[in-house]
DNA sequence: TCGATATATTGATCATTGTCGATATATCGG
DNA sequence: CCGATATATCGACAATGATCAATATATCGA
């Protein structure tokens, strides 16, 4: 290895980021968390609770509230809390984060 | 289920699409991935052969091989054979569909 | 207080994935 | 043709993840 065109990578994003933007990826990375982002964006008010996801995703409340964590953890989603119900919404500032690593002129692409 | 805000969702990203955006954000969903895509982008000539992220990546031969496949299957890098080596680069309109895909006023979020 | 509804957690199972060593394939130079 | 280098594939293993049934927790209405 390191016969051909070694080089030093300069302006690469360092490991700390990379550690911090994958899983945010990883998130979105599934075509269930996929969907429920779109339900919540597309919902009348922009928000919507777990029971309203189960029929249409065809799925069972644990696996739905288990994907919702997923999205929470990542800070790619909100609940608040009404009574029985929680209201999830998207948290469009976390999609931009992941729109600005992927613009040319980031730091993760340099 | 269903008893309380039950509402169809219109507009929502059917499918199809969330099948085939998902193992998109999932290739860059993984830190040494994303450390490979930001090397290739901020590489010299904006290209780098396998051998060359070895080292850096601090990753064998055949885990980069893996992880340079699953890039370019998501058509998120590209090779182009020079000799013995294959010089990788960034397909960045793959990454455009991945931000447009992202946006406030995109197909996938509404 | 009690029953009903919404959500979270636990435990289990099966599939996927990241990693490596070993090996195969391809290309070049001699 | 042979040895060296770059890349891909195979086989194995440990870790992770998606899913569900069962159960626990929380809130409301009666």
């Amino acid at each position: 290895m390191d016969y051909c065109c070694t080089q030093l990578f300069e302006g690469v994003i360092d490991d700390g980021d990379a550690d911090e933007m994958a899983p945010l990826l990883a998130a979105l990375g599934d075509p269930v968390r996929l969907r429920i982002v779109s339900m919540l964006a597309a919902a009348p008010d922009g928000t919507a609770c777990g029971c309203d996801l189960e029929t249409p995703l065809g799925l069972s409340q644990p696996t739905v509230s288990h994907h919702l964590k997923i999205l929470r953890e990542a800070g790619l989603v909100e609940g608040r809390r009404d009574g029985r119900w929680i209201h999830y919404r998207v948290v469009p500032e976390r999609l931009s984060e992941i729109r600005n690593a992927l613009t040319p002129t980031s730091v993760v692409l340099v």
